[in-house]
DNA sequence: ATGTGACTTACAGTCCGTT
DNA sequence: GAACGGACTGTAAGTCACA
């Protein structure tokens, strides 16, 4: 499995264990609401600053979600 | 500290542990020595993609490079 | 052996929508 | 609530010559 789809998979698991569907999460980090959705499908290759506020907004270590 | 500085930092430096110059490490991942160059600087925004190409080259798992 | 500026092309990321 | 599409803009990918 490929970096982009394991990160998608690990936002996707925190984001729904901490009660947040993928708008309240989009907003938060500040990205677009259907980029989040490609990006936990893993459809999308995100640069390092989104995933630093990806994290940030899941209130997670970045690289949890690449682990 | 951003997280393009502090994997720039961690590939500098698992690099440099490794014994590689910048050029052998560029082939390896397969990119130019300048844009390694750039990385480890932390002045470019590495996609995950490219991240997972240098942790490749480097034998080590991407989220080390994060940490 | 590395830092840097300039450059073109590919795609990251947005915003409108529909299913 | 989320998957998916189309069209758009900004920026990363990727390289080179030179310092």
């Amino acid at each position: 499995m490929d970096l982009c789809r394991r990160f998608g998979l690990n936002v996707k698991n925190v984001r729904v264990a901490a009660g947040h569907t993928q708008e309240e999460l989009a907003d938060l980090a500040g990205v677009a609401r259907s980029y989040m959705s490609d990006v936990e499908r893993g459809v999308r290759n995100p640069t390092l600053k989104v995933v630093e506020r990806i994290a940030k907004a899941l209130d997670i270590h970045p690289a949890k979600l690449l682990g």
